[in-house]
DNA sequence: CCGGATCCACTAGGATACTG
DNA sequence: CAGTATCCTAGTGGATCCGG
């Protein structure tokens, strides 16, 4: 990318992950570490060109490391872009309402939208039966994965947890086991989602 | 911008806002209302045509407003990204270190990025001279314009302003007068900001 | 099969000239 | 002043091919 010459925080971070794809590579290696043919099955559209030139970008900046067993991996510095992904995710759960129609989905997106939409303070555990995918959350943290003892756990289609996460479903269209206060208490949603688009002044 | 065609959070906000120069219009209206020829000053390099259509498809996308005196304004919802944006100037810091160099400045940033750096449970009103350019904080949130009855006043140049906000320059690099409780306590930088480069697994 | 490289058609972005 | 109209270039998307 062409860099902005300006002097801004904002510009700067965008010179280095402003192009088109680069950020959503972040996002799958914040999931977890993963394989070229991996990221390219989860970013459906990419050029692979296109995704090896990020990559040895990312890798330049610092941001991504390969490791020896051929996975990429997001450095120190490239894992604190997290909150800004996460402001962006719930900034963008307005735009999730018109719903899925007929983009692609990844069960694993939960974890990154879970981490940035469900509420930080929560205690104990709760294991997330996505289709056929098991994530759980500990302290406000979305890991892939089951838990040894979770207090609540919770099934449904990946679509629905992601709804009922959004505001856009009630709590009541998943099943639900166990400590169903942990539950509500986990899907009291941040902050900056889902206030309707009004026009204000100044 | 082509959609990515993902139902993710992260994917459709950059639908949105993912489109080069697109945030830095955002960011520049964050600080305040500004005309069509204001708003292509302050982004030197961006296209006309280009800068036409950006404000075309954030109206359409009712981030911003055209007002009847032809300024353009944020919508409460343009105006939720601030804490996306402030997320990304803190990252961005990092790459701040390297210094101005030939990049353009413009004093006004300094507001966006004081917003972002500056810690934001300040009590008490800290008025900010960055060359010409008169600016205050109260309550954490920065505004263009002098304040009533400051607790204190910094001088100095917007470059050094932003080095110490930045913490790349201790507070001493700055002229400051009055309450310097209130400074120290102001320029205590938030989190997320300034570690190094750090390669570490998993 | 994994991890790309190469080629080509297409589109978005950049620079400048021009207009209501 | 606030854009529109062009032209040109760089970046993107899609397909295919290649070496280990």
């Amino acid at each position: 990318m062409k860099t902005y010459g300006q002097f801004c925080g904002l510009a700067r971070a965008l010179d280095h992950v402003g192009d088109r794809w680069t950020l959503l590579i972040v996002r799958e290696l914040l999931i977890e570490a993963r394989r070229y043919s991996q990221i390219r099955e989860a970013l459906p559209g990419v050029a692979t060109n296109l995704l090896a030139d990020r990559l040895r970008s990312l890798e330049a900046d610092g941001l991504i490391w390969k490791r020896p067993d051929g996975t990429y991996c997001l450095t120190a510095f490239g894992r604190r872009l997290e909150g800004a992904i996460h402001e962006l995710v719930r900034w963008g759960a307005e735009w999730m309402s018109a719903g899925r129609g007929s983009d692609h989905f990844r069960p694993q997106w939960l974890a990154v939208a879970l981490g940035a939409l469900l509420a930080a303070e929560t205690v104990g555990g709760v294991e997330i039966h996505a289709d056929d995918e098991v994530l759980h959350v500990t302290d406000g943290r979305v890991s892939l994965g089951p838990l040894e003892r979770p207090d609540a756990v919770i099934r449904g289609s990946a679509e629905d947890i992601l709804a009922v996460a959004a505001g856009m479903l009630p709590i009541s269209a998943l099943s639900v086991r166990g400590d169903s206060n942990a539950v509500t208490q986990l899907m009291r949603r941040r902050d900056n989602v889902g206030s309707t688009t009004t026009f204000s002044d100044t």
